[in-house]
DNA sequence: GAGTGGTCTAGACCACATA
DNA sequence: ATGTGGTCTAGACCACTCT
């Protein structure tokens, strides 16, 4: 077996209510019967269901059984920890990467805060701008621990550092927090983006962090207003 | 027993990290360890642990333990369902609400579809200015499926709809669908809000359903640009 | 009463980290 | 080798919905 069975379970579900074989508002088999078809224990079944619940894909109602959400109408990806290179790829847009910034610095007091390092401790500094149907969107402004990523190149850059920290260096992501605002142009946001007349833009703060619960990047990524969009699904309660 | 067991170790592990009772980037009592102090079994312990996991309390990790993370840097509290009452209380402000409009409408074919109802479905429409600090900075709009709530009064609306719908009506709100975007201002929005010269605005939609998977709630809600801010703890993966 | 999901148990084996 | 968290099992009892 290559992967744990209550994963396969999820992925299976979430795969058949994604394609429409599981139609919205319908019910799920119950419990005990997804426990024979998939020869499993009633736990086994209940975390995937639990995973289908959270991530939005279901609703469990005690004593009637699991039904189907509608999950087209809240399917705008931007949930959750997505890089630009997935979401550009996933809306089939024509998108592109420009890096107008690449050093090792030292980090001043604030970007000491935000990566919780000292000033003797090397940091990465990305800046770039990311370009959809030819125009400059968003301003991506990237600070990685050197600790973390000893190697980063400019060609690594141009495509997607994600793909780079996970698959070649094993970097395994585990959580982050995120923090959005409007803020007011800069004179770098007119410099790098394409502006109307806007005074102002949209801030996202994002803090990243490794499975061993250290934090290794902090991204300001700067969207220009009529661009920005985000959907969140949330439970309340617990 | 008037708890879940699994709930009463979170919500006294919760107390404790908050407390500071356990300190960030310490170790949590190993499973076993809290098996023994809560006399319980280990998969309820683990239920427990695995909340305040997705809540960002701790971070788990495999052969080591489990660590409590610093929550007291992300808790501008709008993640998840919050109300502006329970925000506006949160943050220790003075704040006030203005019920602008009230009424029982038919709903147009926008609100049709945003409402998933049809237009002989009654629909209540609330039209609220919120005030902090003396300035009108929100403007929600809300409008309630009246085959869920049968009754309202222009009284409720000034005080917490929610706690009439869930402490008198027994209403259980259990999932929304968020989404953010900046729109242009409209003359609705000059009327009621305190603002500048803003030519923009950060729009809120929300969708409410119960616990019965039902959708009962559409809300717009809209922020003044500099008034808005959104805080969000996301895991990767699964 | 039969069927559903919710909680809980006691035990097993595995993967990983540390010494 | 020991201790840690991750997965899985087989069974129990409960609360709720529907007929």
């Amino acid at each position: 077996m290559y992967e744990n069975k209550y994963l396969s379970i999820y992925e299976e579900l979430v795969e058949k209510i994604q394609s429409g074989q599981l139609k919205p508002s319908t019910k799920l088999p119950s419990e005990n019967e997804l426990v024979k078809e998939y020869a499993t224990s009633r736990e086994t079944v209940r975390k995937a269901l639990t995973m289908l619940s959270q991530n939005g894909y279901i609703q469990k109602i005690r004593g009637k059984g699991s039904y189907v959400l509608d999950v087209s109408k809240y399917d705008f990806p931007i949930s959750g920890l997505v890089s630009f290179k997935e979401l550009a790829q996933k809306m089939g847009k024509p998108w592109g990467t420009i890096v107008n910034e690449f050093a090792l610095i030292s980090p001043d007091s604030q970007l000491q805060k935000q990566l919780n390092v000292t000033e003797k401790d090397p940091v990465w500094k990305v800046i770039r701008t990311r370009v959809m149907d030819g125009e400059k969107i968003i301003l991506d402004k990237d600070f990685f621990n050197k600790k973390y990523v000893p190697i980063l190149t400019k060609e690594i850059c141009e495509g997607s550092i994600y793909e780079y920290l996970e698959q070649d260096l094993g970097l395994k992501i585990s959580f982050a927090k995120k923090e959005f605002f409007v803020d007011e142009t800069t004179a770098e946001d007119r410099m790098f983006l394409d502006l109307q007349d806007d005074k102002h833009i949209v801030v996202v703060k994002n803090y990243v962090y490794l499975d061993n619960a250290n934090l290794f990047q902090y991204t300001e990524s700067r969207h220009r207003l009529d661009k920005f969009r985000f959907v969140d699904f949330a439970r309340r309660g617990h």
